[in-house]
RNA sequence: GUGGUUGUAGCUCAAUUGGUAGAGUGUCGGACUGUGGAUCCGAAUGUUGUGGGUUCAAGCCCCACCAGCCACCCCA
């Protein structure tokens, strides 16, 4: 038997649940203007290197590369900001204005070693607002995460944010930080030990470096004046508008692009993977790609984590029940139930036997399903034009003409 | 990529020191030939994750691989 590729999932009978939480998150976004962009799956390799950082754990060690028969290198994407900005510089949205409210939705891949909440081909539903250097676009960006949460019904998370500085100020923190740790650095675990080089800033989230990070200097205490107004700004515009939140000076996100405002959603009970969404600003990215200097802001959810999540809550939503099945006695009215079936398929969910059981075994088959009707055709029925109608909550029945039906069904729904 | 742990019917899990692979549940059928849910009866379903090894004999012991889970790591 030939099985699916480790950290990769079969949805079969959750698809239900998938639809469901899709349309609703697109819902939310194409309520605030937001329109859907479909990039590619697989990018130039460079575009990934650039965005998101030669030094990050994704490209060095976790993206899908292969170089394919032209030899041209390609990269899975492993997250879908940069492909979506690379979409707003190749076809030059700049030319229809500002800002420009884009959101996608779909399967990323990141080679990690599989565990619940944590999968190869994963599924990101994200936002980017581009365009705006200002907090109200981070507090507008934060105010659709939020809604988006409600709209699917979860409750329990926890909304952290930070600020990451930028080019003015974060080099000064960075230098802070280093002098920090350069007395700890021979205590400091494998790890940090080439993070304190490459990206410092990492240290900050080690679970076994804990420990020092908690004396650590502050990013928020070394922001340069325009980084620390614009996220007095946010904090106070999230104040306002009654968002929950907590400063957390260990988010620091694990892609190079972000600057200032980072932020993420976490929800505790899930474990390791509690990240259930996540983002931030990103003013230099479009610039860095090549494209203008426009500053924008984004995030992105982890399709995956929030079903975790409501599934916690208990609030994935339930099969939808056969609102009527259609009972044929034998042999000879297969056919005119498959014709009712049709005529009731307009207004109602049906169903019909295709497997030749006999009326008993249609009727437990019904209840199974929980329909809230059954129509039973016999002789007599198709000889009267009178259908048997039954109520399968009552067990009351009743004789009616088709035409009847419908408004019966109706009546009692 | 590192460490740990698990893998037996569709699902949940049994199987003594190595000695005939089982139960519950679900599925299908019957009791009830035009009426479901309850009850009773019956039936089907297994390469015991895969491949090697040890042994008279392996679900059980050994090795490798695969996959899930937990933690690290990383993030969604």
């Amino acid at each position: 038997m030939i099985s699916r590729i480790k950290g990769t999932n079969d949805i079969i009978e959750d698809s239900r649940i998938w639809e469901w939480l899709e349309g609703k998150l697109k819902n939310v976004a194409l309520n605030f203007g937001f329109i859907e962009t479909r990039t590619p799956i697989f990018e130039a390799t460079e575009l990934f290197n650039r965005s998101v950082g030669n030094e990050t754990d994704i490209v060095q060690k976790e993206m899908y590369t292969f170089e394919d028969k032209g030899n041209r290198s390609i990269t899975l994407r492993p997250e879908g900001t940069a492909p979506v900005m690379r979409a707003f510089i190749e076809n030059n949205l700049l030319s229809k204005g500002l800002p420009q409210k884009l959101f996608y939705y779909g399967p990323m891949f990141r080679y990690e070693r599989p565990q619940a909440g944590r999968m190869r081909q994963f599924h990101q539903f994200g936002v980017e607002l581009i365009g705006s250097p200002l907090p109200i676009a981070d507090a507008m960006t934060i105010l659709l995460a939020i809604e988006m949460l409600k709209a699917i019904g979860l409750d329990k998370f926890k909304l952290k944010i930070n600020s990451t500085g930028d080019e003015k100020c974060r080099p000064n923190y960075v230098e802070a930080l280093k002098a920090y740790y350069k007395p700890f650095f021979n205590d400091l675990c494998d790890d940090c030990r080439v993070r304190y080089d490459r990206n410092v800033l990492r240290l900050l989230d080690c679970k076994k470096d804990a420990k020092y990070a908690e004396n650590a200097p502050k990013i928020t205490d070394y922001l340069c004046h325009d980084c620390k107004v614009h996220f007095d700004k946010l904090r106070k515009y999230l104040d306002e508008m009654e968002i929950e939140y907590e400063v957390d000076p260990s988010i620091v996100r694990g892609l190079d692009y972000y600057t200032r405002t980072v932020f993420e959603f976490k929800y505790p009970s899930l474990g390791a993977q509690d990240a259930i969404g996540g983002g931030g600003r990103y003013d230099r990215l479009i610039e860095e790609l090549g494209g203008p200097k426009i500053p924008s802001i984004g995030f992105a959810f982890g399709i995956e984590r929030l079903i975790l999540a409501l599934e916690e809550e208990g609030k994935l939503p339930k099969a939808e029940d056969l609102d009527v099945y259609i009972v044929s006695i034998d042999e000879d009215q297969r056919i005119e139930a498959l014709k009712v079936a049709s005529a009731l398929s307009r207004y109602f969910k049906v169903d019909v036997d295709v497997m030749g059981r006999n009326v008993k075994g249609q009727f437990s088959y019904a209840s199974k399903e929980n329909a809230r009707y059954t129509v039973v055709i016999g002789e007599e029925e198709i000889r009267t034009g009178l259908y048997t109608l039954k109520n399968m909550k009552t067990g009351e029945q009743s004789k009616v003409r088709l035409s009847e039906m419908i408004k019966e069904i109706n009546g009692a729904k």
